[in-house]
DNA sequence: CCCCATTTTTAGATCAGTCTAATAAATTAC
DNA sequence: GTAATTTATTAGACTGATCTAAAAATGGGG
């Protein structure tokens, strides 16, 4: 019954979801500014440019007119409680209900706002306190420290062998695509050609029949750690997103709280 | 992965409540007069009245001005969906998660309305098909029906053998209190004495080392079986309301959809 | 049948979150 | 370094759910 961090300030679900599309904008370290959180919560942007001034007022972002809005320690701490929320329930829906992995992001983009901390810990005890979600993203600890993610992207990797870590995409029918021609995490493949001028790669997936052709889009979401000489251990049975711990391209720990 | 009702009109959660009361008020035999329901769901009448005129508009309910409303067959059935999704989350919630009988409530109440019709099939197939929520309400089936509920209430019973249906009321403190003397459903007792004039009823539950004194509220919302010469059988172990079936005081099923 | 207490409705306002259209600031292009 | 383009803010309005206070209908008791 690890004790979840108790929220002090109680904030609407539109607000959690502000302080997210903050949190990862920042996470892909661009400015987040109006426009972009508008597009990434499709809304208009003078409704992001009011918000993002209650916000300041709240306490939980900066914000600089003509700017945009930067995350404070408190709108950080609840955008990481958010994340966390949002992948534990995604992995408890994979593993105990069943949920194919293109299906687990938008339930648990509802749930997330609506279940207690009691929920989240026991889930998180039921699923013995898992390191990723379905996608292979790191999932927060409770309190709020976060694994350093530094995979390399398909996008930019040489032809050679690699092993699937993570997929950051989480639209159904990609994921649902990806799926059907094997690429999942944990999945090796090897990277076969790379068309110049941003052209499709070429790769064949470990069950290998097919080789498979990307382009930009795929390519920029899928994230890939090189199989050294030594490749690594065969992962725990049970899920694909399963893995633990330290793996090359995985760093330690970073403070978040 | 059996058909949850698809859903035609989508409604606000705040509908969803109105529509929720209004059944709960109907199942009592009473009229869901404007104050009555703005009771139940603690809003001022003159909300009330707005709600219940847009919910006729919707088709969702009659609303007789000074009178009150009655659910159309379509706002039944939503209502009846909400109570079907509500205590299969609490069966959930106490059989998966391991929440006490007193909690359940609480999380169903947000839960209900996040959730999906995914989610819930896979829960009621997890829990293989449960009749009974954890307070002993019956759960009605996908398709609307309900098992009929004619049991009687503790506070018009006369001394003898009893077994515990269901007990209605979810305060945590009462249900916590009932717990702690022993008293949840599937039990067995005796009610040994009534004080006249609705005075305590005075009883001895099952594992028996003291009596067990309940006032009106007590006695109001615990239901009960007659335990004839031949008591029912042992019930299937796992939980206090894994009961299945037909027993004395549940009727057959009746439609509602 | 009329008055009074209770219940209900009406009227008018608020709050959060959103929109569109118009204006203004910032940035880029030449 | 000014003009054109893009980005952001302001102004004004809407919707859904709520409130309070005032007015109106209902339903008994005499």
């Amino acid at each position: 019954m690890a004790a979840e961090s108790q929220r002090t300030t109680t904030v609407s679900s539109t607000v959690e979801d502000y302080l997210k599309v903050v949190l990862k904008i920042e996470d892909m370290k661009q400015r987040a500014s109006t426009s972009r959180v508008a597009r990434h919560l499709d809304v208009a942007d003078a409704t992001v440019t009011d918000m993002l001034r209650k916000l300041k007022k709240a306490g939980l972002l900066e914000y600089k007119p003509y700017y945009g809005a930067t995350l404070t320690r408190k709108g950080r701490r609840m955008a990481v409680r958010m994340l966390r929320r949002h992948r534990l329930l995604e992995m408890f829906l994979h593993q105990v209900l069943g949920y194919g992995w293109e299906q687990v992001h938008q339930e648990a983009e509802r749930l997330e706002h609506a279940v207690s901390d009691l929920f989240i810990s026991r889930i998180d005890a039921l699923l013995d306190y898992p390191a990723q979600d379905p996608h292979g993203e790191a999932i927060p600890d409770a309190r709020g420290f976060r694994q350093v993610e530094d995979d390399l992207c398909l996008a930019e990797a040489e032809p050679g062998s690699y092993i699937i870590r993570k997929v950051t995409n989480s639209e159904a029918e990609f994921l649902a695509y990806l799926d059907k021609v094997g690429l999942r995490p944990a999945i090796r493949f090897s990277l076969q050609e790379k068309a110049p001028f941003q052209g499709p790669l070429k790769l064949l997936p470990e069950g290998g029949r097919e080789p498979v052709y990307l382009g930009l889009e795929a390519s920029g979401s899928i994230f890939v750690v090189p199989l050294k000489q030594r490749p690594p251990a065969p992962l725990p049975e049970g899920a694909a997103s399963r893995q633990a711990g330290d793996r090359p391209g995985r760093a330690t720990e970073k403070e978040e709280a």
